[in-house]
DNA sequence: GTCTATAGCACGATAGAC
DNA sequence: GTCTATCGTGCTATAGAC
């Protein structure tokens, strides 16, 4: 053949990644198969090559981005479980330059209004990535209420910077959500 | 002529309501002018009488919906200030109904992706009506800074709740979230 | 005010050449 | 594997009848 043996492994890989950075920032639905197989420098007629249907693109991307947000958390953090581990998590998450680059961002403030109305498939992988993420947080407060309520906080915070107009708001949002996520730490 | 003075805009105000319960369930993005206007009854053609564009009603729904919120919150409240009062707007926001009646409930964990990607007239009402959401919840906690993590933890949970696909989740969720909003009077 | 009809374009998905 | 071309459909927005 005139590909190497794992050049369809390679370019599917790189599609879930570089469609999943700009189905972050500029949503699933709105973004045309074209676009998506563009990101990777080639046609929409290739698409369906690896992918039975856009919504399993979804579902894939869904589960990478997922997975890549644990990493950059468990990175951050240095691989240790302690205060110092968790609030160096809090302030990558909350912080304006996450706001501000939703394509290399969590997926949860970007996507998952959209999981909300995609199919089962979709929502089955988003709650096993959401699962994975919650163990990663959990076993840095040792409590899964709070570690549950960290996650949402820290995605409602993003979710409300990102749509807000003027610059304060946004900081003063981020500030007051950090504060409460580092809250947790203390019971 | 042949309609009441008045049936413009009361057509306006229903088509702002309707259209905009329709747009919470199902995204703006991805729901069209005949879809919208078929919600009061009408035909695409008659859209572009009421809004010059697909946007401008789109920050029409946003500052109507947040209104709606906020009214909605202060009824639950019974209109007074006080620990119990604030736990009625907790119960009722964070509930399970409110995560399956999008289309009834608040528009933050509905709308806000979009609204980070529409232009900045969407971003100023949103802006405007969040401010003033946030005052009606400030004044129950005495707390501007909690106040803003209690909105982002709210639209947090209940984004996250809809996206997942198991109801033991999505209880365990609202409930650890409820929880840590209700502490938020604690201090 | 609201209708039908349509212009002009983008979408998801498929077919067949290479 | 990826290309171009295309089918059928839906979109935003406009035009003109009533």
């Amino acid at each position: 053949m005139r590909y190497p043996a794992d050049h369809k492994t390679e370019t599917h890989k790189q599609l879930v990644d570089s469609a999943g950075a700009l189905v972050k920032k500029s949503g699933f639905g709105t973004t045309g198969v074209a676009a998506l197989m563009a990101s990777v420098g080639l046609t929409g007629g290739a698409f369906y090559g690896h992918f039975k249907s856009k919504s399993q693109l979804f579902r894939e991307i869904v589960a990478n981005e997922l997975g890549k947000t644990r990493e950059r958390l468990l990175g951050v953090a240095g691989g240790g479980v302690g205060p110092e581990n968790y609030r160096a998590m809090v302030a990558a998450y909350f912080s304006r330059w996450h706001l501000d680059h939703p394509d290399a961002g969590c997926p949860l403030p970007a996507l998952s209004s959209e999981v909300a109305r995609a199919d089962d498939d979709v929502k089955q992988a988003y709650e096993e990535g959401l699962k994975e993420l919650h163990a990663t947080i959990a076993e840095q407060l040792g409590d899964d209420a709070r570690a549950w309520a960290a996650i949402a906080l820290g995605a409602g915070a993003v979710t409300l910077g990102r749509a807000v107009q003027s610059a304060e708001l946004k900081e003063d949002l981020l500030a007051a959500c950090r504060q409460i996520a580092h809250e947790q730490l203390e019971k």
